[in-house]
This record gives structure tokens, C-alpha cells and sequence, in this order.
DNA sequence: AAGGCGAAATGACAAATATCAATGAGCCGC
DNA sequence: GCGGCTCATTGATATTTGTCATTTCGCCTT
């Protein structure tokens, strides 16, 4: 059993038999004995808060599957500057890019404690050389990717600071939801493209009109009817 | 011969034994038997500048490989705001989610007269599931145009109105290309994220300053060495 | 050549955001 | 409990960008 870092823990084989997001996971189409048939490589690893999955410019190795948490995707700009491209959370895939280059773009980092089942690469092009149904999988992924850094550009790089938080906050709370995990402000910032302080502002200014509260740190509530409405003014 | 609107016209069906762009297309893996073996309901059509190829919400039924000109892709926001979230050239693909999705997510317009050949999204599917290589060379197009949206939020939707400008000049011109040709200032402003008044006041500014000449209507000369510094300030 | 049209450029001003600096709150180790 | 951290918050101010109005320019028509 290999240890990569100090931070990471290896949890063990996946036993993706019983895997409680199975339904939502890359290998959804195949036949357990499809996937059964080699030895299965996949490991599960948590990674605590503030942990790096992988580094932009290292060797992409392994795609993960996302089991519960929250990962930053991070890219930089030659001058120094850097942006978060997209969150990622549960049944999220990490690390597509690795199917089609040998290094990672991006550096990817937990920002709560975070599980995944790590896919070598080496095995899921093997699995694809022979099942059309996971390419067609692959490529929702792709697409769901896609269509989620397009978002990113229209919603969380569009508009005012004010927009762009609560667009946010909308996004972090899901459907229907009104709680919602946020992180620090500096990350606030860099995935809205807004300073630390225009991002603390924002905030500071929608709890004291009471659109949203903090009942324990970092854990907010929003009044997700009032939000939207501030979208629309 | 059917045509699909008043503005676009059809140049034929597409001779891509002797596609002069062979070498870039979707179709590059493939030996030409296994092409040809179907009637090919490739066509080629050109498109004026400012003609809709297609409209968000229609449905997707092909995708186009662009031959020439530049394509803008544009998303819109419930409030109406709008983003042009990529720009296409020459080699690009363009409505791949047309092999996902049943309808197009964004609305392409051609900014220059635009040449395509048009590859029906039932066609690409068929070779799709008997040849593997056409899976690695679009999962390469997906990664293509998932690195050129990242690109867009950090290069241009990050920094000052002057950078954005600046990056945007740099990408247009391409390698060592000093001249590039360009659009109204709105659409500028609708890459940017800027207001189209920014959008004039800082080109107007670089004319001034002499970063930048404009020999012709909307065809520019760069001074790259000096704008690559001026990223750097 | 004159007039009309649309896009670009510019000006004046308001609003938003960045910047720099200071303060305050929570957390940790001692 | 007491410094000594880090990070959020806030304040004061400078800069940037947006907004609205006006002018200029190029092009097209007549």
C-alpha cells in the first residue's frame, strides 16, 4: 500500500458492488462482470480540507470519481494570477483531461473533506477499448463539464459583485435546498473574479439585510425566494 | 436541394478525399473505405457574416466543421443578459453537444463569412460505434473546447479592461501573426464582459498609444512584443 | 455633393470596485 | 487565560468601469 502524501488517506479497494452512488458514477452502464473481469485498481482515498488531489503539470495518472466534499479546480495565468475554473461535488468526475493528455491542466484541491474512488487511466482506456457505452458516458461527462465552465463564464463572471454572490450562493445551495457549506473568501473571490474584500463586502452586506445567516461558521442559511428576486433587480 | 434560410447557401456536397484542411477534421483518423462506404451527407455551406448557423434551443441535428471565418457562440442568462462565451475558427468543431444533447445550448453567428461542412449528428454516431479512433478524436475535441472555456474565464474574465483586451488581441492574432481582423465593439464587449463604451475607450486608448494600427476598417496590426509587455505591467 | 444612417469615439458624471490600512473575532499552542 | 496566529470585517480613498448624452466618422443612398 502506497502512500502519495502525508495528507491523503488510502481507504482501501472499492467495492464498487455496493457502491452507494453507483447509479451516478462513470461505470453506470456496464455489467458488473464486464468491470469484474480484470482486478479492479480502483482505490477509495479521502482527502481532508485544503489537501491537493493533483498539481497542474503533473502526470495524469487517474480520473476520480467525487463520493462526497468539495474540490477547487485552479488555473494560472503566466503573470501569476490565478482563477477557479469549477467546483466540483458528489458524482462529480475529476480529471477527464487525463484520457487525452499526459499532464493535468489544472490543480485540483479539496476544500472540505473529501472522498473519491481513484480510476488509473491506463484501466479505463482499457475498459473503453471495448465497451461503447461507457464512451457514450465519457462523453456526457464531457459535456457536462463543458456545460458547467460555460456557466461559469455567463453566471459567476457576468454582472455585478452582488450578481455574482448570489448566483453563487443559489448554485451552492442546489434545488430546493436553503443550507448551504461555503469556504474562505479568498475563494469567494477568486471564483467570482472579485478581490477578498469585495467578496467579504457582498457577503457581510446580504447577512446584515438578512438574505442569508450564518448559524454556525461557514454553514449558511438562504432565504433562496428573496435571493432570486435580488437576481431579477 | 433544400435550403434552411435565406441567407446561408449550399456550395454542394463536400469532396473530403481532397479537404485541404484533411488533416485537422473529425474524420483525420479515418481510411477513406470506411467513409466512403456510406453515401456521405456531408455539405459544405457558407455563411455571410452576421447569419445564424444555429439557435439555442433548436434542435441539435449536426455539427459543423469550420473551414474559414470565425464563429461566435453566444449563452444567455434568464434575465437576458448575454455572453459570448468562445469564439471558433478555422478547424474547429462546433455544436459537438448535438451528440448528447437533443437541442444546442448556445446560438452560433458568423462574424466573417464563414465556410463549414455540416455533418449530420446521426451520421457521426453511426461511425461512432464501429470506430474507436473517431471516439479518441472527438473525446480530443470535447478536451479542446473544454481548455479554449477555461481559457475564456481566465484570460477573459479575469483582470482589467486593458488585459482582457490585450489577451484577446494577443489570441486573435495567433502565433507570431501580427494582424488580425476584428468586430464591433459590442460583440468585443460581449467576449470581455465589458460595456461597449470600455470596449472602444481602451482600443481607441492601445490606437493612441500605438500598440495597435488599423490600416483597413476592422483589420488591425499588432505590436506584439509591446502588448505581451504591457500583460506584464 | 448633400443628407441620412449606424457604429465608434468622446465627454461628464455616477457608481462600483480595487487598494491600502486598520481593527476585530475566532482559534491554537503554551 | 494569554499571546500570537490567521482570516473576516470595516474604513478611507484612489481607480476603474458603467451610464447617459453628444459628437464624430465612415458609408451608403439619393
Amino acid at each position: 500500500m502506497k502512500r502519495v502524501s502525508s495528507t491523503e488517506a488510502w481507504t482501501g479497494v472499492a467495492d464498487c458492488r455496493n457502491c452507494s452512488i453507483r447509479a451516478s458514477v462513470l461505470f453506470a452502464g456496464l455489467k458488473e462482470e464486464v468491470f469484474d473481469s480484470f482486478h479492479r485498481p480502483i482505490g477509495q482515498i479521502t482527502y481532508p480540507a485544503g489537501s491537493t488531489i493533483y498539481s497542474a503539470g503533473e502526470p495524469a495518472t487517474a480520473l476520480f470519481t467525487l463520493r462526497s466534499g468539495l474540490v477547487k479546480m485552479t488555473q494560472y495565468l503566466p503573470d501569476g494570477t490565478q482563477r477557479i475554473v469549477r467546483l466540483l461535488r458528489k458524482t462529480d468526475l475529476l480529471g477527464l483531461e487525463a484520457m487525452v493528455e499526459s499532464d493535468y491542466p489544472h490543480t485540483a484541491i479539496a476544500l472540505q473533506t473529501t472522498e473519491v474512488c481513484r480510476l488509473p487511466v491506463d484501466y479505463v482506456r482499457l475498459l473503453s477499448q471495448t465497451n461503447i457505452q461507457l464512451f457514450q458516458e465519457m462523453m456526457g461527462r464531457w459535456n457536462k463539464a463543458l456545460s458547467s465552465a460555460d456557466r461559469w463564464i455567463t453566471e459567476f463572471s457576468t454582472g455585478s459583485a452582488r450578481h455574482r454572490v448570489v448566483r453563487l450562493l443559489l448554485w451552492l445551495a442546489g434545488d430546493g435546498e436553503e443550507s448551504c457549506d461555503l469556504f474562505s473568501r479568498e475563494d469567494l473571490g477568486a471564483v467570482l473574479g472579485l478581490t477578498t474584500e469585495t467578496a467579504s463586502r457582498t457577503m457581510a452586506e446580504l447577512k446584515r439585510k438578512g438574505f442569508i445567516s450564518e448559524p454556525r461558521l461557514n454553514h449558511f442559511l438562504c432565504d433562496v425566494p428573496s435571493l432570486q428576486r435580488l437576481l431579477k433587480s
